[in-house]
DNA sequence: AGCAGTTTGTGGGATAAGCAACAAAATAAT
DNA sequence: ATTATTTTGTTGCTTATCCCACAAACTGCT
């Protein structure tokens, strides 16, 4: 009657191997296929069929997830503009001190400020509700206070009431916060537990610090998390426009520009991929 | 003469290593080796290095990105004697059903109970302090409510009196931990911060069980979490020795073996061919 | 310059992965 | 039940990667 012989389906087989790339980087062909008792034919079938989906990157031996992995709906957002990202980055990261405490809230470019901060070795204490940037700064010099809440895969970061209790008890030096909309107006987010928790870590800061892509210039979410005169720097790839630039000025923010020449090396680096032949 | 055909050196090559990691999930070393102009065995040589430093996962060929959630120390441990811990917690989740609520501890075991829950698509409530298992089940069915605390990178989870304090304001029907020793005197860990947790979860919990590798049978470790008599079941991939036996029976506790035949993934039996030991 | 230590390249045998075509099962359809 | 279709396994061969040891090239220092 049933299968009593273990045997996966295709389908499962690769839903399971997609599971597994939500937890390590990377699998191996030899492994998946000892672990599924079927032949590496079957596996590298199956790789093969996720990579022509765009489900996994396909590797010689193996295959990764694509992009930076675990951010499902982030990634669509991190393949562009990496370069501004990293760049706010970096210069953003430059601003933090040995010993500083600092809020950090979730998102594709405060992700890139965790890794910089990481690659820096800046050994302060981060308060975030961000799994990536917990993980990423933990395994660095940095202290890591992670947030409770709901998760939320959307954003693999924790929201909603305990959240915000929990930042209540907290008082850093300084926070510094991503957003999905910017304007003259202010800040504004989409979703509005995240507003919330953007809200509350200004609240919550000495210093308040924006790190936004110059896509987002103009741009108005359904929930404003602040004006500009709850701002006191933001860290930017492109210097604004006339009219926000304007806004800013009266407002008294501090406007950082992130540009190219800084991060020429970089730049240059990506580079030859081209060269191909 | 040497125009930009400089050779770059070890730590620049390193260095842009890294940095091509951040923009694409995997490198090959052949394709490494080609664009440095350097031999293969000097980029294999590198990779090796930076993945000692944990900063880049080795692959067969190449090597992928670790950012998302490189879990140091439990690879090691992964690595071994998968096939027992996910008969293990395949045993274990098929307790679980929907509308439950539990609490599960950080751990190896406990990441492959998460996968089979998320594999089994059961939408409970889970509270849990390890972040592998609140992304894993986040993005299946579950809800996930992630604990607070200071963050703990050679488990990926949080730890420490945030996390207690938290824990203590739930009460849920089941909790599912595992643990680094078992032995007739009861459960041991050898952290101190998560004996701690393991403890408050058996304490707010209806049900208390427990998944436990045979390799940990008749193992003590340096703080002691709870007595045999303080579970309920405990998921096993092997039955105990006589005198655990006889101190489980006492104590009254379910003892549920995975053994091969039931396991879905991998049977053992119907395979006459030569193995490979 | 000369020397010690590091870094890189080279060669060869062992192992693993890729590829393609075909056979064997398993599954679905009639 | 019997085809048709899909999926999986196997075989033989090619290519790529790994690993080890040793030699060559480079570095910094006295």
């Amino acid at each position: 009657m049933g299968k009593r012989d273990g045997k996966l389906k295709k389908s499962e087989r690769r839903a399971q191997i997609l599971l597994e790339l939500k937890l390590r980087p990377h699998v191996r062909i030899s492994e998946l296929a000892h672990r599924f008792k079927a032949s590496a034919e079957t596996l590298r079938r199956d790789l093969d069929a996720l990579a022509q989906d765009g489900l996994i990157h396909r590797a010689h031996g193996g295959a990764s997830a694509p992009s930076r992995g675990h951010y499902p709906s982030l990634d669509e957002r991190t393949v562009e503009r990496i370069a501004e990202r990293e760049r706010i980055a970096h210069l953003a990261a430059a601003e933090v001190h040995d010993g500083e405490t600092l809020m950090i809230d979730s998102g594709s470019t405060t992700i890139e400020l965790a890794k910089a901060l990481a690659y820096r070795g800046v050994s302060c204490t981060v308060i975030t509700n961000s799994l990536p940037i917990a993980m990423t700064l933990g395994h660095g010099a940095a202290n890591v206070l992670l947030c409770p809440g709901e998760y939320q895969p959307s954003e693999s970061a924790v929201i909603g009431t305990e959240t915000l209790e929990f930042l209540r008890n907290y008082t850093v030096d300084r926070c510094m916060i991503g957003t999905s909309g910017f304007s003259a107006e202010g800040v504004s987010e989409t979703v509005h537990g995240f507003a919330a928790i953007k809200r509350e870590m200004l609240r919550r800061a000495g210093v308040r610090q924006l790190l936004v892509g110059s896509e987002k210039f103009g741009q108005k979410g359904l929930v404003r998390v602040a004006g500009l005169e709850g701002l006191d720097t933001i860290f930017v790839d492109a210097r604004p426009q006339k009219k926000l630039l304007a806004a800013l000025d009266a407002a008294g923010v501090d406007i950082r520009v992130a540009d190219q020449a800084m991060s020429r090396t970089q730049s240059e680096q990506m580079k030859p991929r081209e060269e191909e032949t």
